[in-house]
DNA sequence: CGGCGGTTTGAGCTAGTTCAATGTCCGTGG
DNA sequence: CCACGGACATTGAACTAGCTCAAACCGCCG
């Protein structure tokens, strides 16, 4: 179950580093670490190909909170490396009504823009304040070209990414609201680990209780209800934006989340 | 709106094509229509591409309804194609309750299992009676290898795929029971209408109401009012497994249907 | 005719919504 | 240092969409 990342934990660099345009990017790969962690774990890199990513990092950006990335019906011709922070793929209703349609995490990257022409089919915004490397096309179509394991690594986190997308159907569409919260606590536990992020089953959750809500289809009200039921039954703490799972056995029974697919 | 296929339409060939092991496959690429018709929109494709896909063919197979394709957790090494009937992935919960999580319609093909060797994160299963092709990995990929506009079509079809699963997520995660049913009702509209399987807005429904129910989230009981409160408002007639669109406008206006991600 | 698989209907119930008030934390300006 | 305001979290209370269970009904096939 503890699928933390073997390599030494820095804690909180996740906020840290994704304060704001003052705070300037800490030594070397700090950041880019997390792609690291994460590509690696997909297809093992190279000297070359981990330098290649590390020089990614002159196009990082620290962006506010909120900030559309992408609009929906756009062109995009960069792709997106998510350094620090949380964004998310989402999609707007003629209401005002928001659904959230994945998460980018630190170290999740998207190329839809930069690979395919085609015009968007959802808004890729911030959720945090992050910081966030705009790889502009040319650059990125040459770094997969010159690293056929990046390429690959690349390739194997989209089918991960189908794989969650899938599970986010199956979780909004037959699980209970605390089911479907505690699922979600769950695959952000295995996320933020696979890339060090999670430390004694502890880890940043940079997120109003809106974001959960639009993320599971639930109303913020409902959200909050179930986190006090989930900290009740001692399965979680939460104090401000720290999240801690007590007992992430018993809450990935609960959920009946399945490890491994990432 | 009306985004019928300029061919000559075969009315029912879905059906009657579909009915059973005792059914021959009719002449030439008389199903093969619905794949060369798919990827054919995605990338225009030569006569020696199609000439390879009538090819496939000769692997195709009359199929039973209910039947497993694929069982969630192995590894198949061969790609599908549906040829007719619909077929679908899925997740089951330990309770036994049921998410579909995409159809597969004729035309469609899944090769997951043929590129890379992961293990299945979802089954996949009929819905109904269907015609599927069944293609050795090696054959697979010698086909896309020898015909790289078919390479290019497919990998468009996966994009498009995507597009539907984040459509899903939005669609049960923030619209009403209406709203769902008749955004899916849309979507099956544009993806039939794009093989040549609607005529005159009508199209076969093979499916159980338990299927739409277990698709959006929703109980097979609630599906039923909620198809009766749409053929009071008069936006579609239904009788038996024959569904037709009489009011393509103000339903996909209920829905917020958005057409052309396919 | 009888039965099976599916649809339809009814009635009671509950998970989750909405709306609105209140509480809490935190940063800002005086 | 404190008052103020804004953004979130929390609470309460009324309401409702959709669920469950169970009975009837319908069409089809053997």
């Amino acid at each position: 179950m503890e699928t933390f990342a073997p390599t030494a934990l820095k804690e909180l660099v996740v906020t840290d580093s994704a304060r704001g345009p003052e705070c300037p990017a800490p030594e070397g790969g700090g950041l880019v670490r997390t792609l690291l962690c994460k590509l690696d774990g997909f297809a093992p890199l190279t000297e070359q190909d981990r330098a290649a990513l590390v020089g990614l990092t002159g196009y990082a950006r620290p962006i506010e909170r909120h900030t559309v990335l992408a609009e929906q019906e756009c062109v995009v011709d960069h792709a997106l490396i998510v350094l620090a922070g949380f964004a998310g793929r989402s999609k707007r209703r003629a209401s005002g009504r928001r659904q959230i349609l994945a998460y980018l995490l630190p170290g999740d990257l998207c190329d839809r823009g930069a690979l395919h022409g085609y015009p968007l089919d959802h808004a890729i915004e911030t959720l945090s304040p992050c910081r966030i490397a705009k790889v502009p096309r040319a650059a990125y179509l040459d770094l997969l070209g010159r690293h056929p394991r990046i390429a690959l690594a690349v390739q194997r986190a989209r089918l991960a990414e189908e794989a969650t997308a899938r599970e986010w159907v199956a979780n909004i569409g037959m699980r209970s609201g605390l089911e479907r919260t505690a699922h979600l606590l769950c695959e952000l536990l295995e996320r933020l680990g696979s890339i060090g992020a999670v430390s004694d089953g502890q880890f940043d959750l940079p997120l109003t209780q809106m974001d959960p809500a639009e993320t599971l289809g639930l109303s913020s009200v409902h959200v909050n209800r179930v986190l006090q039921a989930l900290r009740r039954d001692g399965l979680i703490s939460l104090r401000g934006h720290r999240l801690r799972i007590l007992a992430p056995r018993r809450l990935s029974q609960l959920a009946e989340f399945e490890a491994g697919y990432l």
